[in-house]
DNA sequence: CAGTCGATTCACT
DNA sequence: GTGAATCGACTGA
């Protein structure tokens, strides 16, 4: 049998531990995001770990900048970010604080709310895709700037809550090479995902953009 | 202060 | 499979 959901927050314990820990944990968990259009439910499915000032494909490896605060500060916490002139993606951080790990998450089933989902994602051409991407992820949700910091750990009006969820067994978890991460980061075999699991994006290697000019 | 590029997605061939 | 879209952050001068 199935089992539901369990609908408990996590506690800020369950992210201040090192993110190769927490990464592979998060698979199977909830996040609930609540808004004056409704609530949506995802079940992640997809994520990447960043390892800040130690790994060269974090945002937080030249140090803390106004842009990445937030990875320095307590786990828990939400890391929105703007990338390519057109979408956001979003992070919890993990511990300890003032480390700035990070996991990106990268892919999801919407197990509630769909219908609005749809509505926000109309390029998608069925649900599978809806949050099939970090990006797209967060456009399902309605994620920008504005939830940049907020805390993922405390369930009273926050827009944003991860909850236990059904964690999966070792077994499912695969492992593999970061999406689109440049230089020596790109090695690391930091990606985690759910074994066949449909609404897990493809991987792309990095490509170096074409010379302008 | 100008140049470069991005933890991506989408339309089109 | 290829290239465009689009702009803010960061870098180095």
């Amino acid at each position: 049998m199935i089992a539901s959901p369990d609908r408990t927050p996590l506690a800020r314990e369950f992210f201040d531990r090192p993110v190769l820990e927490v990464a592979p944990d998060l698979l199977g968990r909830v996040l609930v995001r609540t808004g004056p259009d409704g609530p949506i439910d995802l079940r992640i499915t997809e994520v990447e770990a960043y390892d800040g000032a130690n790994d060269p494909g974090s945002h937080a490896y030249r140090g803390r900048t106004a842009r990445n605060g937030v990875m320095f500060g307590p786990p828990g916490h939400v890391y929105v970010y703007f990338t390519y002139g057109m979408w956001h993606c979003m992070n919890l951080v993990c511990g300890p604080e003032g480390r700035a790990s990070a996991v990106l998450l990268r892919a999801g089933e919407i197990t509630r709310g769909a219908e609005l989902a749809r509505k926000r994602r109309v390029s998608a051409r069925n649900d599978k895709e809806l949050a099939k991407g970090p990006a797209r992820l967060a456009t399902a949700l309605a994620v920008d700037r504005a939830l940049d910091g907020t805390d993922a750990c405390t369930s009273d009006a926050s827009p944003l809550t991860i909850l236990t969820g059904t964690p999966v067994s070792p077994e499912q978890v695969l492992s593999g090479p970061r999406t689109g991460v440049a230089g020596d980061g790109g090695a690391h075999p930091w990606r985690f995902w759910i074994a066949n699991d449909p609404t897990v994006s493809p991987y792309r290697a990095h490509v170096p953009r074409r010379r302008s000019t």
